[in-house]
DNA sequence: TGTTAGCACTCTATGATATTGAGTGCTAAC
DNA sequence: GTTAGCACTCAATATCATAGAGTGCTAACA
């Protein structure tokens, strides 16, 4: 037996422990078959024996960080070898400067509108990583108005422009009841820039009801109006995502049975969950961004890994990317290769609100 | 031998070859196994031997109606057999009350925008269907010029304001270098109202362009500024597809294999051609909108059926509605209903556009 | 002449059985 | 503490036999 270790303690692994941990994660990533013995020594030309090695494994396999399939085979990582792996084995595998340089080069086009940026992004993860991918549109607590302008035209309407911090510019034409007095417009533009300005563009509705009270009488009907152009944002800024990439996932021999490939695709369609998946990633990678399925996941999620990370507006977390994938997972190539495209989505993002 | 006809005339079948050419097809849709002689007499009560019916069905394989999986099982439709099936033999099969008025509700809700109601047609469809459902927005060249408004915006600024036929107001604020004069603003927006008023709006740019000559020296600055919006439209009007309800393509059996799955979900992901496909459907379907896919199609086509209808705004064909899933479908269900949804797509966003 | 009963034949699906090989766990020797 | 050796386990694969659904053909029948 090695020293005495038990599940209940915090486990600390020796060297060679380590070691073979580590042989037997990076083994299992590539082939995706069980790893035996054997196969540690050779792989990675180890200077001990099969035997010791086994013995390792079996230590491991009781620390609950490796298990076997069936009694007589080699073994597989757990969830919690995944975990000890990502978060005390692997070494990140920084990007070559030549892919760095491709990543630049796409960004570099077309960067039209937000929409268009991020439709990119998504394509270039999906493309990059040969998994699924998952980008979210900033969040509606980080879009902020910019600015408002309230235009008379003609006898009886207002256009009600509004711009944001990325630069998009919402607007709509409010027909009134009356006619329209040009003081009056004036009036209540000046209150709203005043008072608004920077407000999160989702509870702008809320917010301005709150205040009706300080608007005057005589410009109530046309903030009434205006009020129907707020209440229509936050549905238009709900959490969008755009995936791409998911064919892919068929590519993996962990989706080859056809119940496990519906499920990773039944999920992918519910964007509520995943939201929370990638926020998950970023709370439990404990500061690195990767979320593992445990073992005793409801099905759905059961066996999926994500590599996740925030992305920065103007040095605020505005939202995630990630990548999705079976469990088995290349994460120190894929770990990089998010944090990077989440850096390069924020600096593009916060060009365009500038 | 029966009535000598060979695959290369016109196949002109009797009326007890129609009957169990019927039903053979919709035992198929239904059961998805091979059809025996037997099966046929006993599930629709047929006052003849399973003798007979095995000549008929011999004779409808010569045909190319149907075909054996193996030398000794039952018969499944080929290409053909459908195509038979869906033109001529099919009693489409009209929606009930209480589905229609599910629709109808459906639609009453939530009209604010084009793209939210497109999403919630996508919806709808993929959950009466159980196939994938595919929403095109409608095209560029249905989405026409309403109203044009230039306003000067402080100093030196001008909004850009256009509506189109929808009712969606696009906008920027084009900043100029010289201090912007209100005579000028009013004379090129008066300009383009009387010359534009219902131009394709993807084609816009370049129409303005083609007349920039008409355009008074003096608005010169002012209108080069104006089309750098328009040059923005055509983009965001790109072809654009709303999918959903995937995930249901994984109950049908045809797609337990898991090449098969893939080949389905990486048409999926292929925008242009799904666009090609719904054109195919209501082309190939001579009036009906049912694509079937050839045996002979390339991977990937191969073994699906759409069906689509297209969907008029104010009385001019717009766009393509239509479902996905396995050449094996209850075409004459769908037919009604995608037909039923199209004209509810149309009517809503004629009305939308008014 | 078209229809039907009967029967031999075909082919898949299923289950039982044996074989192979990768890999483990244990023991005894180093 | 490490290693060689060996018995043992189990999935994967192949082989074989059997059952059952269905056909095609022939001869009898209305």
């Amino acid at each position: 037996m090695a020293p005495k270790k038990t599940a209940a303690q915090k486990p600390m692994l020796d060297a060679r422990e380590r070691e073979i941990l580590h042989a037997v994660v990076n083994s299992y990533i590539t082939t995706a078959e069980p790893v035996g013995s054997r196969t540690v020594v050779k792989r990675f030309n180890m200077d001990i024996s099969a035997a010791t090695v086994r013995n390792v494994m079996s230590d491991l396999e009781d620390l609950g960080f490796l298990q076997q399939v069936h009694t007589s085979s080699g073994r597989v990582p757990t969830d919690n070898g995944y975990r000890y792996y990502v978060d005390h084995l692997m070494r990140i595998q920084e990007l070559t400067l030549t892919e760095r340089r491709r990543i630049e080069r796409e960004f570099s086009q077309k960067m039209e509108d937000v929409d268009g940026l991020l439709r990119h992004t998504s394509h270039l993860l999906a493309l990059a990583s040969h998994q699924a991918s998952i980008v979210e549109a900033p969040d509606a607590t980080q879009t902020r108005v910019q600015r408002f302008e309230l235009i008379p035209v003609g006898e009886n309407r207002v256009a009600v422009l509004m711009v944001d911090n990325f630069g998009t510019v919402r607007s709509m034409i409010a027909t009134m009841t009356g006619a329209v007095k040009t003081r009056q417009v004036e009036a209540l533009n000046n209150f709203l820039n005043q008072n608004f300005m920077g407000a999160e563009i989702g509870s702008l509705a809320d917010s301005v009801r709150i205040r009706l009270g300080e608007i005057l009488e005589e410009q109530r009907d046309l903030a009434q109006h205006a009020l129907e152009a707020f209440d229509m944002i936050p549905r238009r800024q709900e959490k969008r995502l755009f995936l791409e990439g998911a064919v892919q996932l068929f590519e993996q021999p962990e989706f080859q049975r056809v119940e496990q490939a519906r499920e990773v695709f039944g999920l992918l369609e519910e964007h509520d969950k995943l939201i929370t998946l990638l926020r998950k990633a970023v709370a439990d990678g404990d500061g690195r961004a990767v979320f593992i399925s445990k073992d005793d996941d409801k099905p759905g999620i059961e066996g999926i890994g994500v590599v996740a990370s925030a992305y920065n507006v103007d040095g605020k977390p505005a939202g995630f990317i990630g990548v999705l994938g079976p469990r088995r997972m290349p994460y120190s190539r894929l770990t990089a290769l998010v944090h990077y495209t989440a850096d390069m989505v924020g600096r593009f993002l916060t060009r365009l609100g500038g």
